[in-house]
DNA sequence: CATCTAATTTGTAATGATTATCATCTAGGA
DNA sequence: TCCTAGATGATAATCATTACAAATTAGATG
């Protein structure tokens, strides 16, 4: 048997929600290739596999895997969303030639100094976005 | 005479864009509100001075705007770009209950650990987002 | 001050991402 | 095995944004 798909499946179970072959497959596509996809690049990458499945199903799978945690929804710069494995927390480094995304993370949260009008805020989660240049396209466009 | 209007007018012509009646009131809305518009409500806040203005206008405008550096634009969440008059780089708290967004400040920047593959990653900017609940929300709920 | 031209405005159509709808189907419990 | 709440899939609808083209205009030039 397949490890990997009993993994997925495990982790449906675990989080209460209904296996279905297209979760698994959402899921366990999510897994392989491991952060940052995109609905189109999901729905894409299940086609050989799931010839019918819609994207309405594609939705409509990373919206509840969001809501249990098996996912996080980020939003970079003015794209479309993207999901992300990683539960982890992290920040991403985005690429502004070629669009590429990293991951990093930060060891000690920072310091923020919040206004007047803030003060009181209750502070939940909190996500950076650095935007540069990255190596290759440095190396490309340097020389 | 305004002596707001002839401020918006000179940055116009010192960012060595058109002056245009639009553009003028496009960016005497901005400084007005002061931060955080969305085309749609800068939209509505110039239909009573102009109400023959066209959206597409206001795309151009804040495009052309962000362009010269006078107004930056920001993504939070999946809701529409907003275009904002702080220069200064900041960052941003987002209430996630009513949505209201707060202006803060990062004294010095953060130790950013880059994982291996994105050594050499020139940073250029970065923008914090931080989730929570605004002091109003939380006196609204929390009695 | 009249003229000219390139930039701007405007209305509309087109696109892209996402949500809504609803009839059909199915996972999984009784 | 049967039932039903929940999931799927096809499509339409919505929302933000961009593309387009014809009419207008800012501002430079003579």
């Amino acid at each position: 048997m397949d490890p990997g798909k009993l993994n997925v499946v495990a982790m449906l179970k675990q989080a209460g929600l209904r296996v279905t072959p297209q979760r698994e497959a959402i899921l366990q596509y999510l897994v392989d290739t491991g952060g940052h996809a995109t609905v189109e690049e999901i729905y894409q990458g299940v086609q050989p596999c799931f010839p019918h499945m819609s994207v309405s199903t594609v939705y409509n799978t990373v919206k509840h895997l969001a809501q249990v945690g098996l996912i996080k929804e980020i939003h970079v710069g003015d794209g479309p969303s993207r999901f992300d494995m990683n539960v982890r927390p992290h920040h991403h480094l985005i690429c502004r030639k070629c669009g590429i995304l990293f991951d990093f993370y930060i060891d000690e949260p920072p310091r923020f100094h919040l206004p007047p009008e803030a003060q009181g805020f209750q502070i939940e989660d909190y996500h950076v976005e650095v935007q540069g240049i990255c190596p290759a396209c440095r190396a490309a466009s340097g020389e």
